[in-house]
DNA sequence: GCGACAG
DNA sequence: ATCTTGTCGC
């Protein structure tokens, strides 16, 4: 029931993956929420070692309770191979079929990987979100580009990230003297927000419930423990 | 020219 | 990303 637009074509090279992403990223937006957000997705995908079938999940949860109000999931194959800064072409339409799926419009969706923490700008949250039309961010594990100042060891602490001059996203940290997890809008939100819903979907752990769960979520169907999923 | 390199 | 048990530190 959740609908996207369809701005190109996935069946392309990696030359013109680039081209693409040149011309996209004029369309991306950085700017504070338009509505205070009640909800948040988590998306994630998974394989198998050395296989092509993808399995890919989105998880929706209330803000205010950090509750799981939808799960959706689908199993494909991967369009695309795995390319520093191409990752959206191999994991965004996977998720699209499993936005799809969703009965409920998330207000804001949260990425396992980054936004304008790219080297072109223009991370999977950011090209998700342009499909989408929706506040979307990424909450990356490691980086792909740019350079901080580690942020003090106390969670909520954060420094940022910088490329060629411009501040890129963020080094935040969500949990005591663990490493930190980067943050950086992707389409229709700011840094700023960005940490503050990362930091309001804590459960205790390094990665934030949004991604975690969808992490979860997307082994759990590559396992065959969800036959209820993909049906 | 030599490394680095989201998931 | 995935393959995997124990182990070091607070």
């Amino acid at each position: 029931m959740a609908h996207y637009q369809l701005l190109h074509d996935w069946a392309v090279s990696p030359a013109e993956a680039i081209a693409l992403q040149q011309q996209l990223r004029s369309q991306i937006r950085i700017e504070p929420l338009a509505e205070p957000p009640k909800t948040i997705a988590g998306c994630d995908i998974s394989f198998n070692k050395f296989e092509e079938t993808v399995y890919a999940g989105i998880v929706v949860l209330r803000l205010d309770t950090l509750e799981t109000i939808e799960e959706t999931g689908v199993i494909s194959t991967a369009p695309f191979p795995y390319i520093p800064g191409l990752l959206s072409f191999r994991e965004i339409p996977s998720l699209l079929q499993a936005w799809a799926r969703l009965k409920t419009e998330p207000d804001v969706v949260m990425f396992d990987g980054h936004g304008t923490a790219h080297p072109r700008r223009i991370g999977i949250a950011s090209h998700a979100g342009l499909f989408l039309n929706r506040p979307t961010f990424g909450c990356g594990k490691s980086v792909l580009v740019g350079k901080y100042n580690d942020p003090a060891p106390e969670r909520g602490s954060w420094s940022p990230m910088t490329h060629y001059g411009d501040v890129i996203g963020a080094a935040l940290r969500t949990k005591n003297k663990v490493n930190p997890v980067y943050v950086s809008p992707g389409h229709l939100i700011d840094l700023e927000t960005a940490i503050s819903l990362t930091l309001n979907c804590d459960g205790g752990y390094r990665i934030p419930e949004p991604t975690r769960r969808a992490h979860n979520l997307v082994n759990a169907l590559r396992k065959g423990e969800r036959p209820d999923l993909s049906v």
